[in-house]
DNA sequence: GAAAAATCATGATAAAAGTCATATATTGTA
DNA sequence: TACAATATATGACTTTTATCATGATTTTTC
């Protein structure tokens, strides 16, 4: 099993700031798993006990409404880590995350982290600027939502894909959603969300084949309105 | 002048968690202002350097959309502490503030506090909780704004103004919003809030007199489809 | 206290988005 | 490979929400 120690992952997360102890420590009792596209992480309601750090893949957090359509809040990618809110609260999940490809995570038990978070300042004042990115994020969805019409915040959706998480070699989005994940995303009805794709690639802004997106015109898409 | 030490307020907030020496260095660098209703306590973009912990009033925070709307992002009453992100964060505000009424706030700049932070793990660790349960909170919002129709969105708000804030002695909702307020919060049009008050007003769901909103049926409210 | 400004209210109409139906394409799998 | 299951696509229609117009009220200001 390899050691957090010498994990590149690390880096792009709070666990950077861990002294080496720590960090030798940790990965003592780090589980690595596999999770396959489609499976569930962990579920609304669930106890998690601890936090996942993404060694490879995507996952999409999300929560059910009471139309019955999952509403989806964040994408969780390689070198985040995911339930940090665990880490804090006694709460249960608010939201599901579920594998979007093939991952590769590490399971760090909240009890072996959390006396980190009580001695080392550095490590929780890292988890507090994830966490404060995070409210900062969540604030302007709110405001897109809110405020912005489903052709807008599909084309920010593209844009937001396109700019992090970058292309294939083909030049198609490296993420690659179903229609009812875009919908999902976007906060509308699966068919709206595929109509609107529709018109995006009459205009030319777009080109799809399949699932794979192609982003042709990305001014275009940034002035859509 | 008051003293933090003794100030009721704190215990509301993380604060609390500060030691007496701690506070009492704080007390001495706090500055008490008082802020009229509709006054800006700070705007988007603005470099905040402190935080504010509200003795008495309500403000709101709100961002201003590319249409020329506020989308209102949160309510942050006496208790509360205003501008947290600011002490973590290097950026400027994300978020306006606009105090809703007469209010009573003290500020804090960042350079006194941000020791506390890097010394006191259980204020950080406060702070982090706090910060934990806004992102839930926004989450929440987030799929509200996505899946619920305007009338849910505004009874939701309605309930939720009486169950977190409660009434005067009338019965009429202790905090007092325009109805633009209620647009910008719920996410639609002044005149669709509007006409959806009218229509809780039609089903006795509700009672107004002016500004002044009485609940007449909470269980009703909370069914509203 | 009267004039001006802002807010609230409601109707008429337009635009946006949702729903239902149905057809086609793609994918998974026996 | 073929068949079933799932996902994508599009049309027709409905509902929701936005916009514009116009008064009535309330609040502010002089």
């Amino acid at each position: 099993m390899s050691k957090c120690e010498q994990c590149i992952v690390k880096q792009f997360n709070s666990l950077k700031s861990l002294t080496k102890d720590e960090l030798v420590r940790i990965s003592g009792c780090k589980t690595s798993k596999v999770i396959k596209k489609g499976e569930v992480i962990f579920e609304e309601g669930d106890v998690v006990n601890g936090v996942f750090c993404i060694r490879d893949g995507v996952c999409k957090l999300s929560k059910l409404s009471a139309n019955g359509k999952d509403q989806i809040v964040k994408l969780v990618v390689k070198g985040d880590l995911l339930g940090q809110r665990s880490l804090v609260t006694e709460e249960t999940a608010n939201l599901s995350a579920v594998a979007l490809n093939d991952m590769e995570v590490c399971f760090i038990p909240k009890s072996e982290i959390i006396s980190d978070l009580q001695k080392n300042t550095n490590f929780t004042l890292d988890v507090l600027k994830d966490m404060a990115n995070d409210l900062r994020q969540a604030d302007d969805i709110i405001v897109n939502m809110a405020q912005k019409s489903v052709r807008q915040r599909l084309a920010e959706t593209l844009v937001y894909l396109y700019e992090s998480f970058g292309t294939n070699p083909d030049k198609t989005l490296s993420v690659i959603l179903s229609r009812e994940d875009y919908a999902n995303i976007v906060g509308t009805a699966v068919e709206s969300a595929i109509r609107v794709l529709s018109q995006f690639k009459k205009q030319g802004l777009i080109s799809t084949s399949g699932k794979k997106i192609k982003i042709e015109d990305l001014e275009g898409l940034k002035r859509v309105e």
